[in-house]
DNA sequence: CGCATTTTTGATTCTTATCAAGACGAGTGG
DNA sequence: CCACTCGTCTTGATAAGAATCAAAAATGCG
């Protein structure tokens, strides 16, 4: 336990991370087991299919001619990635930790899929939103209420709810708009006001939701200079 | 012709708009009609349908409490809007110009339904692209070939596609996620040097294509001090 | 334990927003 | 037909916010 890839968490949550590292899932189940920065879809092997998400987290981008890349969605269990879900002749998804994924048949979820892609609209419409006109603290406080909805499995814990934060703060830019400096500069405050807490950069705890819900809605961020601490 | 309300275009763009004024389409079609600035889905009525833009213009846009907006989507004629479109709770779609609607089954035209949702996911993401990376010529030089397209119906003349734009420079602004200032500031750019032209500022003629494609796909903008003129 | 990657933080620059004034165009009523 | 008004557009001056550049601290891995 001690060996957990998260040694501050109190929690220590109980995901299939051991399993899929160890293979111990039973062969002949059509699952599918990626380690880390593997593209989900080789060089045009698979573009064809649709897979669930298992476990783990792949987010779907988009990369600019040059070097620019665009996030478009962070996708974690549960969710449907496939060639309705995005153009994948424009885009690449990406696991950012290690996941397992199992291949669906379209013909017989068709509904799953469907359903998928309200959601995928709705999600990349919200997106849109926050990249048009939301100021920094805004998107993200947005994108650590969606990542902690999406990624604490197990029981929101009143008072603190901890997620494994598998983006980078490189990746966080690229999903909001913004670079890698802002994205930690902005955390750090957040932090600094007790909003949130973390002493791993990627194990990340809320702790006060009520205000993060605030901020992303548009509310007036806390200026700088009121807390000393 | 001479009260038609595009005085400076050469190109008379014969469009049902004359029609659509007066009312000269058959009662028993399942046509609508709208004015400018009109509400699609008025106060919770007619939210459970699903219509065809047969002839206009319209825009989603979701506001924000304090009064900014992000346009999602701007939609011509042939489009598809309705509850599974976008989060009518949310969201509003506003006519833009004079518009004309038709009303569909959406049990008929699932099939319909299900393309439209992917098409507006496509555009969606690439909007989520421009917002979050693109300069603001590449916003620019992307909207105006997107709305050439949508909206320059007839023949796509070359060396010259001339086409209404319905938006206003503030429009665009909510629709790119820039101010009024900067959007005007640009087009007077694209226009000085000689990619656009528009004597009115709402109807725009593209003299460059090319040019404009290279501008939206990431090519480095023609600094201002070069071409005097 | 060292090396590579990621994160934090500071100093500076640049883009674009903001503020503001004037020009233009459309519609109204005399 | 013309003055008047309102909304839109253009353009300039200034300021704020975030990017960029850069260096040091922290973390992970072999």
């Amino acid at each position: 336990m001690s060996t957990n890839i998260m040694p501050g968490a109190s929690t220590p949550v109980p995901t299939l991370d051991v399993l899929v590292r160890q293979r111990r899932f039973p062969e002949n189940t059509g699952l599918r087991f990626l380690g880390t920065g593997v593209s989900l879809f080789p060089e045009g092997a698979f573009r064809a299919e649709t897979v669930r998400i298992v476990e783990g987290c792949v987010c779907l981008y988009q990369p600019l001619a040059d070097g620019r890349r665009q996030i478009l969605d962070v996708l974690g269990p549960g969710r449907l990635m496939g060639p309705v879900l995005a153009d994948l002749g424009r885009c690449d998804v990406m696991t950012l930790t290690r996941t397992c994924l199992k291949a669906i048949d379209p013909a017989r979820e068709a509904l799953c899929i469907t359903e998928a892609l309200q959601q995928s609209l709705r999600r990349s419409q919200a997106h849109a939103l926050l990249l048009g006109r939301k100021t920094v603290t805004e998107r993200i406080a947005t994108a650590l209420l969606d990542l902690a909805w999406q990624f604490s499995h197990g029981s929101p814990v009143r008072g603190g709810v901890t997620f494994s934060l598998y983006l980078t703060r490189a990746d966080l830019a690229d999903w909001l708009g913004l670079t890698l400096a802002t994205v930690s500069r902005c955390l750090s405050a957040l932090k600094r006001h007790g909003l949130i807490a973390y002493d791993h950069p990627k194990v990340v705890t809320i702790l006060n939701r009520e205000a993060l819900e605030a901020l992303a809605l548009g509310a007036p961020a806390p200026a700088d200079g009121g807390v000393p601490t």
